[in-house]
DNA sequence: TTTTCCATGTAACTCGTTACATGATTTC
DNA sequence: GAAATCATGTAACGAGTTACATGGAAAA
């Protein structure tokens, strides 16, 4: 994931000169739903990035305050964005559901315990989806992290309906397709 | 990521008597695609388990092979599988896309070559699909794990395909939706 | 005046991986 | 006889998080 966080701070650093607390500003703002990226690892990585000389540093200060740190991009660190952004552009990292663990063992409780908690997952699904929706338009490409997560997010739910209803909550017993084998709990 | 990880190693030696190996098979042949774990870090994980009295041990030598240490559970592990697996199945943790970082950025390459870097990424995409349709059926609940990721690789499949369909090979400029500012290059 | 915000950092820790070590056993 | 497989482990490392420390400024 390192490459993926580099790549997040070049690039809004491409943008505009920034320093560490604005870059998280926005991060945690904007965001917030496709990185998780917190303040003691930016921190540390815009420092590894300067040593490295992919961004120069210039301490501001106003009055008394600490003095900021504002990084700009250099001609090196325009390079490895391009770089890091090809790369990024062009791989595919197969998502992993640990949720899923436990959907494979489902069948050791009684199906209306599994529908129950199944629902509960799926008002959280709701939640998150609500949230999703109520994010307000990006400019240009950014709007893509917030379109794919709604995408994403509908499919969930959709597959996630069609597990429950294998739970009917009437009768109490696996529905269908399972072939009739030594399930009678 | 813990707890996905000891509710799978407990539901395994709650259907069988095994050693760390043969763990290690199962989970790598047939469920490499919803967790990640290691040997080293299963073997470490057995031991802890072990510790805490969820799973007794026994060491089985057969002739003068290093002798194995096969596990099994104890009623305290099962109520803690229990456990584990209400608290799983009640939750979502919504995932991240690393890979939406790049496509944040992607305006500022131009459009044949982000269409390109696309189709690569498509390529990979098609080629987990094909392997996710690949698989054999599962019995009972199981099979869940292998509908989920081919539900989700075909959402992804499709998301992906709209998003090229931006950067259109012809012309070489976004296409609409975007509001028509300032996009130039 | 106490709390919250701005702004940066450090130290300890957790979790997990990689790479290696060991040694017998089966397969080519 | 060399290589792969069975079977378990260790040590070093890497990436990231948590919790804390600092200190002025603005807001309540």
């Amino acid at each position: 994931m390192e490459m993926e966080r580099e790549l997040l701070l070049l690039g809004l650093l491409r943008q505009a000169d920034m320093h560490g607390y604005q870059l998280m500003e926005f991060i945690e703002r904007d965001l917030s739903t496709c990185t998780d990226l917190k303040k003691a690892t930016a921190y540390a990585l815009l420092e590894k990035m300067a040593g490295l000389g992919w961004i120069g540093e210039q301490e501001v200060r106003e009055g008394k305050r600490p003095p900021r740190r504002v990084y700009s991009i250099t001609p090196e660190g325009e390079a490895q964005f391009q770089h890091l952004l090809r790369a990024n552009l062009s791989a595919y990292e197969p998502a992993k559901f640990g949720e899923d663990i436990g959907l494979a063992f489902a069948d050791v409780l009684p199906p209306a315990e599994a529908r129950a908690l199944l629902d509960q997952r799926r008002a959280r699904l709701v939640d998150e989806l609500a949230a999703a929706r109520a994010v307000p338009e990006h400019s240009g490409t950014f709007q893509f992290v917030v379109q794919h997560r709604l995408a994403h997010l509908e499919c969930e739910l959709h597959w996630l309906d069609q597990v429950r209803a294998r739970f009917a909550a009437n009768g109490g017993r696996l529905a269908s397709s399972a072939a009739p084998h030594s399930i009678t709990n």
